[in-house]
DNA sequence: GTCTATAGTCCGATAGAC
DNA sequence: GTCTATCGGACTATAGAC
């Protein structure tokens, strides 16, 4: 039995982070307290703040853990699709972002949540979500899909994700999946203007 | 020199409100606090408590009110725009709430301050928000656009809007203008398909 | 209708034991 | 590395003068 204690496998700072996506999805950015995460967590306050000193420090993780997730996840789901030889093109991972972070879990429960926290509280905690925005948009330009329509789907991938986040979007589970289905398909089939 | 008073025309409740939707795009949601509210709208705290009783109170009015802004806006753009007789079309007022939204003044003002302020403290505020974004979409499946397209659209809207508020956005004047066009464009040429 | 003063709560952060 | 205890500050809301 002294090898049975699957729950403590993860380190101590994932678990606190884990914990904090939880409270901001489920009861909003102003119920993001330290005491409410260390309970959250199963420890004490204390222990929250050796491992995250303040709590800027904590959201500053919260940001950082998710561009890094989204980053890691893009990245082999764009390797595995790609087939050829060589590097995959950028449309390529233009959609595996879309892809990973249309992904139902996901939206749900990480992705966003970090932001709407950190905006609620000190808006320059977001100034690397800003950089990998402008990245992407310089991407859009080059994209055979054109710039306009890059820009609108890119758009519309941040509005259906935000609008869960608030918990504003009012579509069926239906609806999304046609909606999700349509702008996969307008990245893929690329270029062909009518 | 005594008729030279204009900053106190308009009524109290409404000057409070612009104050603490000014407090929310400035300094983030969580700075929107009752002292800081009636600092900025040059009275007590006291004063403010009289107008709205608590502080979901005020919550409740900035979205009320952001509602029914954007409703008369719309409808009064609908109807200049049209030039026929009897009602305007669906897709008009669907055009005239997208400029709405997308003007420059109310986004950055506005549109939204309240939506994240309740949202950060208690989603339920979001209610009406939340049937207003169903009607909305009720309507796609009648309009000419189909509700592929419009849904998407709606959705651009949302996540430029949403993006502008949370400091997010990265596009530059020039690349903006060129999106809304684009977006207002989708909308008019309405279902010529390829 | 607006103000001051204050009660009572909650939060972030520190100090120090283990 | 995690805990308890606690301080100082900020917050919402109330009571009552003007």
């Amino acid at each position: 039995m002294t090898d049975a204690e699957p729950p403590a496998v993860q380190p101590s700072t994932e678990r606190l982070l884990d914990a904090a996506e939880r409270l901001v999805v489920e009861r909003g950015a102003a119920h993001l307290t330290l005491d409410a995460v260390a309970a959250e967590a199963g420890v004490s306050k204390g222990g929250l703040l050796y491992h995250f000193p303040s709590k800027a420090a904590l959201l500053d993780g919260m940001v950082q853990r998710h561009l890094r997730e989204v980053d890691e996840r893009a990245a082999q789901h764009a390797l595995t699709t790609w087939s050829g030889a060589g590097p995959p093109p950028p449309e390529l991972y233009f959609a595996a972002r879309m892809r990973v972070a249309l992904e139902k879990g996901s939206s749900h429960r990480a992705i966003g949540a970090a932001m709407l926290a950190a905006a609620a509280t000190n808006p320059t905690l977001l100034d690397p979500c800003r950089q990998r925005a402008r990245a992407a948009i310089d991407e859009m330009a080059q994209l055979p899909l054109g710039f306009d329509r890059a820009a609108i789907v890119h758009l519309a991938v941040d509005g259906l994700i935000l609008s869960e986040l608030l918990h504003l979007s009012p579509f069926t589970e239906q609806e999304r999946s046609r909606i999700v289905a349509a702008l996969l398909n307008a990245v893929q089939t690329c270029g062909q203007k009518p």
